[in-house]
DNA sequence: GCACATTAGTTACCTGGGTAATTAAAATGA
DNA sequence: TCATTTTAATTACCCAGGTAACTAATGTGC
């Protein structure tokens, strides 16, 4: 069964790249799933939770979470939509002034992690994922 | 910034892989945690929860909650070992007999999520998956 | 032998993601 | 209109994995 291996490392793959993730954003107290939400917000502007959760591909729960973390830190802020039932997150200020310097952070981790991985099998393991990943959805 | 997709679409892969796996796993009582240290314990043998750890890439609290939770459902014994410091796993009578339904069931998800995934592919896959982790070990 | 360092395992507590049940607002339909 | 259904978000409670701090047993050095 050559599929175990398959699964395991992938397991090990994502689990590696969360860490390396955390270690990376800990100098500014920010999570992996921060920043997720917060790249979402700074491409994307402003979204509802619905939006972003549907996005990121995250249940509703765990959304909620993570941006009232965001929220207590000051880095996002919930405008209640017309809808009332709805509520748009967006960046603050602050966030907006210091996401250059978390980018830059992410960046780095990111080509050290890929630093020794060949530009050519990053590209052919990027398409056989989401090949992979749009069967499964 | 392909990186960005590389690492998004992994994220996403691992979930849907270990939320398919615990459906799969689910008439049983099982989850997957649980199910690679019992596979790691059908193949391997006995071994000390240091040992299975390390095999797993898994720090040691988590281990120590899997296994107890394998206790509990009578699927795995801890045995002193000489040097009583460690404890030495391995499956039950009765997990042992229960264990080829459990496979079965995980090599029918296996099949079902790599259905329209060719084989060639996977194999692809599963060596550029190897070598990016090997590097960052 | 005995003080000290190391090691296996546990406990407590954190983030991340999931389901089920709940609440409040909006949409629907007789 | 008003009862019913749907929907966005939340709450409560799981499992999975991580670090820090602790306990108890084993090694080490003097």
């Amino acid at each position: 069964m050559t599929n175990h291996a398959l699964f395991h490392t992938l397991h090990q793959l994502s689990r590696q790249l969360t860490n390396r993730l955390n270690e990376a954003l800990k100098p500014f107290g920010l999570y992996s799933a921060q920043w997720s939400v917060l790249f979402a917000l700074h491409t994307k502007g402003s979204l509802t939770q619905k939006e972003l959760s549907e996005y990121l591909f995250v249940e509703a729960p765990p959304m909620t979470r993570t941006i009232q973390r965001l929220v207590k830190q000051g880095y996002v802020s919930q405008i209640p939509g017309k809808d009332k039932r709805e509520k748009y997150i967006q960046l603050t200020e602050e966030a907006v002034q210091e996401f250059p310097k978390w980018e830059k952070a992410v960046l780095e981790c990111n080509l050290d992690l890929l630093k020794n991985f060949p530009e050519i099998s990053q590209n052919e393991l990027t398409n056989l994922q989401s090949i992979w990943l749009k069967q499964l959805l």
